[in-house]
RNA sequence: GCCCACAUAGCUCAGCCGGUAGAGCACGCCCUUGGUAAGGGCGAGGUCACCAGUUCGAAUCUGGUUGUGGGCUCCA
């Protein structure tokens, strides 16, 4: 392969190359505008690359377009990179008056030489690698700026960041922008409002839903099926009070670990009460009611149980991140020999949920012991170790993300695909040890004495607000037809078709279709069009020819003319519609 | 919580340098009964997020509060 060839390959190393020496370029540019700058980092990232600065002022988005003036004048010059090793010395040195990188210099191994990019007149500490050349950076574009923490540590100063992307090519760059502007399209947020879904008000306070009617109808529509496979798979259902005594929340540990979670107590009859984070300990209250033999285990308890939690403001997001919101939550009670196949038959079950509702593509991550931690590290272990076993056993392909599990246990977490690519929170799968032994959870063996039980959190969507936005996004609002709030719209030409269309809604509805009549004296085509806005996923079609044949013009959301279809037609097509669906998740 | 930006009618937005608000869509009424993505007319609707301050006068300037957006930290 000639070096040419090469070089125009779409080598992701050559990208992540391409952005690295971009946010030099950017740094040069920033740097010689604002002479005090203090430089932080630059690294390329998934989609493009980042610089984080101390400025004397704070940057605004006008501040934007002048940078990337100055980036292009430098990337015109096609001036040449230079690797350059010295000693840490040197470097302490050279960078004397630049306060985070002499920091990052300390923290660098025991490594005699640092090495050092120069292009132009600006240095940088970096390991490399860079283009040859400026001239060699790509079509670039300048997108955000945001306050990053130095090293990602809140106690440390917060530096201003300056996002950008660079791409090999034009096309590469066009694409990534179309790609944003999709994502703003499918926006849960901007959807929920157009689609009438749901809404998050002042009024009512942040993070917190109110489901209209179409979302509620969505929602009831998973909440269903959840329920029915649950019940198919062995579980029993089950729902606890919201607010419990803030004693059981000690005795779980929440009240110490989980404590930034909480909502402030509440008083009642002067007792302290908590609303509920989690669900499990009224699980555990309900198992402890009396002995349970080995024979009965394992006991599968599913809620779809409403937790609150405080979340910090900043952190807030449509329904992707709220302050109250109803997991499809699960514990399983069990012995410690059957913990691995229930997490086989959980991870089963995950991932049919996930077909179920047209997510094929997800990552699976084995979350380990977090810094903040209950139990005894051998228990962690072990814990750990059951959950990779299980994985291992179905051969999936997982990561480890060191330190992100949960305070009571472990935990598998798996994140789907969105039809943009865009990862998603879903499925977690914890095993736990420590909740049993602080509410003494037994059972009776085949000795006759105690043993202590094992237990499982789990949940397979996440939560139904975090879920019904990836859905959303997934789908751009364009639900399949066993998902729509409203399945069909019965148009009628004019007022005179009205009874016919109201027989027709109704003969479809009894079969078990939600479909409406759009009554209104409108012309038809704006209540095609607005159907179509609405993503209603079959237009019936009626006027005089159809009244008089006894059928409907189908149109549906694909634009697509189906022609006119009787009655008996249009419930087989919706039927199979649906039937298309189910299959391709039990398959 | 932190950094930056933003907050005008239900929605999307206009409103230059301070002189008490405007459009389109949506909504209501009327006319139109029309064959596959917006028929026409009239009308109603805003203490310009909230609270202070500066000023003869604030949607417009200043400060604070609340909320939202993009990030950081954190997470179902």
């Amino acid at each position: 392969m000639s070096e040419q060839e090469r070089n125009t390959l779409s080598d992701p190393n050559r990208l992540q190359t391409i952005r690295h020496s971009a946010s030099h370029v950017m740094a040069d540019a920033v740097a010689s505008i604002f002479p005090e700058t203090k430089l932080g980092i630059g690294p390329s990232t998934e989609d493009g690359f980042y610089y984080d600065f101390e400025l004397s002022r704070s940057l605004t988005p006008e501040d934007l377009p002048v940078i990337e003036e100055k980036m292009r004048a430098i990337v015109a010059a096609d001036v040449p990179f230079a690797r350059r090793e010295i000693t840490r010395e040197e470097a302490r040195r050279e960078f004397a008056e630049q306060p985070y990188k002499l920091e990052l210099i300390d923290d660098l191994e025991d490594q005699e030489t640092v090495s050092l990019y120069q292009h132009d007149g600006f240095v940088d500490l970096c390991r490399g690698p860079h283009v040859e050349r400026t001239g060699e950076i790509g079509p670039f574009k300048l997108l955000s700026i945001a306050g990053a923490y130095w090293r990602g540590d809140e106690r440390r100063p917060m530096l201003q960041r300056i996002y950008g992307t660079a791409f090999e090519t034009q096309e590469g760059l066009d694409k990534f922008l179309h790609n944003l502007a999709e994502a703003e399209r499918r926006d849960h947020r901007r959807l929920g409002r157009e689609l009438d879904l749901f809404s998050i008000q002042e009024e009512a306070g942040p993070g917190l839903v109110l489901w209209h009617p179409k979302g509620s109808m969505v929602r009831k529509t998973i909440e269903d099926f959840w329920k029915e496979e649950h019940l198919r798979r062995g579980y029993d259902i089950v729902y606890t009070p919201h607010i419990f005594k803030a004693g059981l929340w000690k005795t779980s540990g929440h009240w110490e670990m989980y404590r930034e979670n909480l909502f402030s107590p509440m008083d009642v009859d002067g007792q302290e009460y908590i609303v509920k984070p989690m669900n499990c300990p009224g699980h555990i209250l309900m198992y402890k009611t009396r002995l349970h033999s080995y024979r009965e285990l394992p006991i599968r308890w599913a809620e779809l149980g409403t937790v609150y939690r405080y979340e910090r403001s900043g952190v807030l997001h449509g329904l992707a991140r709220v302050r109250g919101f109803t997991q499809d939550d699960a514990h399983i009670f069990c012995r410690h020999e059957q913990i691995e196949e229930e997490i086989v038959d959980v991870l089963g079950l995950a991932r049919f949920m996930l077909r179920s509702f047209g997510f094929d593509e997800y990552q699976i991550m084995l979350s380990t012991r977090p810094d903040k931690y209950a139990g005894t590290i051998d228990k962690w272990e072990q814990a750990t170790d059951m959950l990779e076993k299980a994985l291992q056993r179905l051969g999936l392909v997982y990561e480890v993300d060191p330190g992100e599990g949960v305070f009571y246990g472990p935990k598998i977490d798996i994140k789907l695909q969105d039809a943009l690519g865009r990862a998603w929170q879903g499925p977690t799968i914890q095993v736990d040890f420590n909740l049993p032994e602080r509410f003494d959870v037994t059972y009776i063996g085949e000795d006759g004495r105690e043993h202590p039980v094992a237990m499982i959190h789990r949940t397979v969507l996440g939560s139904m607000e975090r879920f019904l936005a990836c859905l959303i996004e997934h789908y751009a609002g364009a639900f399949p037809l066993w998902l729509a709030p409203v399945q069909g719209v019965v148009i009628p030409i004019a007022d005179r078709h009205l009874d016919y269309a109201y027989r027709l809604a109704s003969e479809i509805r009894s079969a078990g279709y939600r479909v409406q009549v759009d009554s209104r004296s409108e012309r038809m085509n704006l209540k095609i069009r607005e159907a179509q806005l609405q993503k209603v996923p079959y237009m019936l079609v009626v006027g005089d020819k159809e009244a008089e044949s006894d059928t409907a013009s189908v149109r549906l959301r694909s634009g697509e003319d189906q022609g006119k279809l009787s009655l008996e037609e249009v419930k087989s097509m919706m039927a199979s519609d649906i039937r298309a669906f189910e299959h391709r998740a039990r398959s």
